[in-house]
DNA sequence: GTCTATAACGGGATAGAC
DNA sequence: GTCTATCCCGTTATAGAC
């Protein structure tokens, strides 16, 4: 347990790597480098580049995934049938990652950057993941908005969920932390839950708002100056 | 005009990429095969790789940030010093960049994809950019809110104004369009505006929230379970 | 200001010994 | 399962002709 197997050694390296250069400024040389091993192992354990880095995304979105469900699943049973409150949805889809990641950084394993970084990667990179990992999340999740907010159109659920998913992405990338220390803040796990929590879900509470008239004025004059 | 200078086409042609690939995924045989010159006119305009990046960011963030400033002048100088409306404060931080950005990419220019994508750049990439163009932008709109909403913390508006900064991040990278067209929405720009807009106010006027007494508890248990 | 040619190096991937 | 050695190509950057 002190060195670890090889494969496992070259998924940390890659991790760290992915988070801090991203997917296309890291080679394989600097992976296999940073593990300690020799740079065909990569490709005896894993085959190519790619392959790689759906075993880095997998290894910490499946666990992440199935403690959302898991959670979900147990506010439904104990609601028995009512809707559930925004805030607890909420708690359940973003408290898994965020606590798991903390813990898992505590230990060197510094995987948010990672994951934030990988919604920024080209499409073809990004959507057999998303697909992949996302897919169950999104849609239980959505089912259980709708029938938290009745009043909310489907399509404005879907809306505004794609928007707590850049607020969720951005947190993991790190980018809230950094603004957040150049305050002199370093909050807890459980502040920060309870900060984006709340934001989202009154965001979500939020009026359907209908565009000011005003807007199509300016859309106007931008279109005839550019 | 029908045939644009070398160093504009090069532009052209580096946003472009950078948008689909990424920077470090994007070779500068790729932005002058792209932009139809020789690979050395890219040294001789702009000496370094990095060099292009800050000039391709720059010539869209100067221009918007710009714009986001004037606004936010005339909207402080009609109200007289009175405190501003929030969903006037975040429309006159928002609305510039999706009005411009769409507008030019009427026009083949496609640069929000670049601008979202450089907030997941290596931090030593991102930081002299963001230092540079948004230092001014994120002084003079946290004082806007602060005196909007009296009663939120310093820090609380620093913290939520940095959640806003992922929203509109995930807007600009595109993802939500993406979630948007898989359910058939095509939004108008100033239904887009509305919605974020609305929902980030939103999200400001949420209760400072405390975390919650079960919170603590997940974490230990995450912690010894890892 | 734009070209050709090339330097100097790093990239992913693979073959085959051990 | 891990190593060495190597292939072949792409990378940024530069030198120097035109």
């Amino acid at each position: 347990m002190a060195s670890p197997k090889t494969k496992t050694r070259m998924l940390d390296a890659a991790e760290r790597l992915f988070a801090a250069h991203g997917i296309a400024g890291t080679s394989l040389r600097a992976v296999t480098g940073e593990a300690g091993v020799n740079l065909a192992a990569v490709h005896y354990h894993f085959g190519t580049k790619d392959a790689l880095l759906r075993e880095v995304f997998a290894r910490r979105v499946g666990p992440v995934n199935e403690a959302r469900l898991a959670r979900l699943d147990a506010l439904e049973a104990s609601a028995g049938g009512r809707p559930l409150a925004v805030e607890a949805i909420f708690t359940a889809l973003l408290a898994p990652v965020i606590e798991q990641s903390r813990a898992d950084a505590q230990q060197g394993h510094d995987w948010r950057r990672m994951v934030g970084r990988v919604y920024a990667e080209p499409v073809e990179v990004v959507e057999p993941l998303l697909r992949q990992h996302f897919a169950e999340i999104e849609r239980r999740f959505t089912a259980a908005l709708a029938r938290a907010l009745p009043d909310l159109p489907a399509g404005e659920i879907a809306a505004r969920l794609s928007l707590v998913v850049g607020v969720l992405t951005h947190v993991l990338a790190g980018q809230h932390e950094i603004a957040l220390r150049q305050h002199g803040e370093v909050p807890s796990d459980a502040a920060m839950i309870a900060r984006v929590v709340g934001f989202c879900a009154a965001g979500f509470r939020a009026p359907v708002a209908a565009p000011r008239a005003g807007a199509r004025r300016v859309q106007t004059a931008l279109r005839r100056r550019a």
